[in-house]
DNA sequence: TAGATTGTTAATCGATTAACAATC
DNA sequence: TAGATTGTTAATCGATTAACAATC
């Protein structure tokens, strides 16, 4: 069984990055179910995934089976949990309390290694108020928040006309990273993170299916 | 300029599908920009694509183009909806009105051919409660709502114990797809469409990319 | 007509799957 | 040791990009 120190290799494809959340989680359901081993066809049935799949996928960050026997669960979880970077806490700010900014503040981050340390907005009625333990500042704070806190992070989750240039003031005060729910593409420096969540375009996706199936 | 009459081709490949609501948001914001045209090439500086994938994906629908011209903005931009099926209105519950729930109730679905009529829970708290005009009802009356509005369409915003064992009896109830927000792979029949919206496993490979950088 | 740009075929690139030798 | 299953190389498949003839 190898060594415990993670190193990240730098060229690992987007595909197999959006995979490894979803190991994850199955490793985390069998360890709740206390399975201890578990090979990668096994894991490929549950998964419906291929075995040579997994296996590839696993090895671009190292060995972490044993030929005869499979993969430790809990040995599995913990090193793909490295691998995502959950054992580290990152702090992070929600910018824009509407109803899905409070709604992400309601959500339970720390199991993936965040923590939300304040709401913004520009709305008077409801700074002040309180989600979850987190209080909603007036965006006219933030600047100072993020340099006081040095805040990294932000889930940015404004509307589409104020979100582009609310980003750009973001990066010029140190963030680094951004979860987008507004949908637009963020025009920033190429050495900062943005993950997107673009609702509408999912569930336009679902419905070109359902309109397809229905020809 | 060819026939308006859409016939959607039964192998279009899933990339391509997740393309086609980018291409639709960019026409829309070049359609309010009064750009009456526009060519593969210019579109694919905007869209930090190629215009060669461009003309590839549209034309596995149809020649929506014109040599020696480009595209009509306003002509793509209807053509392309009508492929989505933004065109024709779906009517969509919601299961589990807690905050994401809530959320989304609040969100302004019926430019993309949804319209909410009602959301559900099992908190008695909630039963009876209006959110933006839509009422919450008892899960228990579940099943013969979905009977007598002829409901097809489900998003499901309940916690992962429940989400599995709900969605098996929508289905036996008559719903078709799914918008799932539950972290967990729903286990349905073939012929019924689900589309995941899977927030923590977004936020992972965000996570990942953080670590990452910072090595 | 000449210039521009599409639609489409061919070439390349990347990701997935299959196969099997290494080894626990 | 024999059996099982990994790690990894090679083969296949699919998706993207390049190129260009067709044509507005």
């Amino acid at each position: 069984m190898a060594e415990s120190k993670i190193t990240i290799p730098k060229d690992i494809s987007p595909a197999v990055i959006k995979r490894l959340p979803r190991y994850y989680r199955y490793l985390g359901e069998l360890k709740e179910h206390d399975v201890s081993r578990i090979s990668s066809k096994e894991l490929s049935q549950r998964m419906q995934v291929t075995a040579s799949q997994i296996r590839q996928d696993l090895n671009n960050f190292g060995g972490f089976g044993q030929q005869g026997y499979g993969y430790n669960v809990e040995y599995l979880y913990t090193e793909i949990g490295k691998i995502l970077g959950l054992d580290k806490v990152n702090n992070m700010i929600i910018v824009g309390a509407g109803n899905l900014g409070q709604a992400l503040a309601n959500y339970h981050f720390e199991p993936n290694g965040f923590r939300v340390l304040g709401l913004f907005d520009v709305n008077p009625r409801l700074v002040g108020l309180t989600v979850r333990g987190v209080e909603i500042y007036d965006i006219d704070t933030l600047e100072e928040f993020i340099h006081t806190h040095d805040i990294k992070i932000a889930v940015l989750t404004l509307p589409k006309q104020t979100a582009s240039d609310m980003a750009k003031s973001m990066v010029e005060w140190g963030i680094k990273a951004f979860w987008n729910f507004a949908p637009v593409d963020l025009k920033l420096p190429k050495d900062i993170m943005v993950e997107n969540v673009h609702l509408a375009e999912s569930l336009m996706t679902l419905s070109y299916r359902i309109r397809s199936n229905n020809e």
